[in-house]
RNA sequence: GCCGCAUUCGUCUAGAGGCCUAGGACACCGCCCUCUCAAGGCGGAGAUCACCGGUUCGAAUCCGGUAUGCGGUACCA
């Protein structure tokens, strides 16, 4: 079961911390999930966190998106708000960011007051400027050190040009060290952070990798699982945590999902709204089960996991170094295998907001024997069910005479072999109107005039559904009823009559 | 450019010095089953473990270098 926190008797606290910037994204929903397993394998808290600082791209809508398919996937926190816009739970609120900034402002003052920090008065434009002349000397872009020790004369004179400061960090010269449970000790030269730091814009609005580091100490973080494109800002996190007197947390990057290019997977080039695989029909356990093998593995030959099989088995050291393409066929092939583990009634209720009403509750489930093998996604349902739906008319206006005849016959071969099964089931008594009875019926008819079962039942198959791929046929018709499968066929036959006579 | 991270079948991965003539899954191909399509069963092909050098009796596994890819390099998150 769980063991014992990696770092002695320290509580684990981890947390998710989405920007409601856009909709749940692939990759922000397999960091939750990791978090998640993280926290509950080892009996750890999971906090999560809206980090709402950008309101200008920010929106309720996406925040309401992105906690409402977080539930969806079955990931639930311990603190956090727990509906878009609701009341926040847990001690260490509140949990948006944009509700946090007196406590920015009070830590970037404690920074400037103890002289880690400090005031520049460069504008967006000078530093533009700046760093294109570096660029153009071939030097690393870096912040030149202007303001780090103006006097009050120089300050002063900045001010009564009417210039706001901004609050710079002072990037110490050393080299950060720091622990990261998947990769191993990571160095890396505070000088790559390109020089002492914004941390508060001249409109006093923090910036994200203060107010990361702030609330992570806050909310007493202890372990901070992300992705690995944070690896080169955890330096600066670290200093910062330093900076403020508070504990590091342990870090942990875990790799990239990638485009098929094997680049950063993006909008561009994949679906990448947990919400669009929502609406393609794809179950929630499916896409945990997915999302956690990407990167992860338990080390068996198992690979069908529960979410609480998941958190059981779950080691942070397990999760693979290198980026994961995302690989949209395994994803249907776990989505198959899930929808095929449901029985009946309870596939129905997934499908019930997929087909249309016209398909009632008891149609719905009746159907599902006939289509449960065949769906990759739910909302494949629709069309394999739509024979159902349609009118005798549509179901008509789907194929042309010349689709009914098999390879090996002709029009007028055709026309009489269909007619010889209309006859059959128009022979059939109301309570013999079965799948078997249908079949052995078909199947006497077809031996009779020498076809094989296969070509005889072709035109059947399309008269009946309007399609030559369907659901099994004589399936299909019980549920049809007899009244609509002779209708069926009757237009059948008056299309074959037309190119017979020509 | 600079900094960092990574590199096992097409893809996701197993692999923690001898159990590896590298295992599984998806995809692919073939056969079987079969009323179409699926599902299912059986089988096949597919990786000189990026490359080069070391360490070792022995390396996919440890070390160094190279290459390639990716990420970061903001008064974005």
């Amino acid at each position: 079961m769980a063991k014992a926190p990696a770092d002695g008797d320290r509580a684990v606290r981890v947390r998710m911390a989405p920007s409601p910037t856009g909709p749940l994204h692939i990759g922000t929903a397999r960091t939750s999930l990791y978090n998640y397993l993280f926290a509950r394998h080892l009996g750890g808290t999971y906090v999560l966190r809206v980090e709402d600082t950008d309101a200008a791209r920010g929106s309720d809508e996406f925040e309401r998106d992105i906690i409402d398919n977080l539930h969806w996937l079955g990931i639930n926190w311990d603190e956090g708000p727990q509906v878009a816009g609701g009341e926040d739970i847990g001690p260490y609120g509140p949990y948006r960011q944009s509700q946090r900034l007196e406590l920015y402002a009070a830590e970037a003052e404690r920074l400037l007051a103890s002289g880690q920090a400090f005031g520049c008065y460069c504008t967006p434009e000078e530093l533009e400027a700046m760093r294109r002349e570096q660029e153009a000397r071939k030097e690393p872009p870096h912040y030149n050190g202007r303001c780090r020790s103006l006097t009050d004369a120089e300050r002063d004179a900045f001010l009564s040009e009417g210039r706001r400061a901004a609050i710079r960090f002072r990037v110490p010269d050393e080299t950060v060290v720091f622990d990261d449970l998947i990769r191993g000790r990571v160095e890396i030269a505070a000088e790559a952070l390109g020089g002492d730091r914004v941390i508060v814009r001249s409109d006093g609005s923090p910036l994200y990798h203060f107010v990361v580091v702030v609330d992570d100490a806050a909310m007493h973080i202890t372990h901070v699982i992300r992705g690995e494109d944070h690896l080169s800002n955890t330096p600066l996190h670290v200093l910062l945590f330093r900076a403020l007197g508070h504990e590091v947390p342990v870090f942990a990057h875990i790799p990239l999902i990638l485009n098929p290019d094997r680049s950063k997977m993006s909008k561009r080039r994949s679906q990448t709204a947990i919400s669009a695989y929502r609406e393609d029909g794809y179950l929630p356990e499916a896409m945990v089960n997915f999302l956690a093998f990407l990167g992860w593995s338990p080390g068996t030959e198992e690979e069908i996991f529960t979410l609480d099989e998941l958190a059981n088995r779950f080691e942070i050291e397990h999760v693979h170094k290198a980026g994961a393409v995302f690989d949209k066929d395994r994803l249907d092939y776990l989505n198959g295998v899930y929808i095929r583990s449901l029985t009946d009634e309870q596939l129905a209720v997934r499908l019930r907001r997929f087909v249309s009403d016209a398909l009632d509750d008891r149609g719905l489930v009746a159907v599902i024997p006939l289509i449960k093998e065949r769906m990759v996604r739910l909302a494949d349902a629709r069309e394999l069910v739509a024979f159902l739906i349609e009118t005798d008319a549509e179901v008509a206006d789907r194929y042309g005479p010349d689709e009914l005849v098999p390879a090996k016959a002709d029009a007028a071969g055709t026309a009489a072999a269909l007619a010889r099964a209309r006859d059959e089931i128009a022979d059939l008594a109301p309570d013999d109107f079965s799948t078997g009875e249908l079949e052995a019926r078909c199947r006497r008819a077809a031996e009779a005039i020498g076809w094989k079962a296969g070509d005889f039942f072709k035109p059947i198959r399309i008269g009946i559904t309007g399609r030559s791929v369907s659901p099994p046929l004589f399936g299909s018709m019980e549920l049809l009823g007899k009244d609509r499968c002779l209708a069926r066929l009757d237009a059948a036959l008056a299309k074959l009559a037309t190119v017979v006579a020509a």
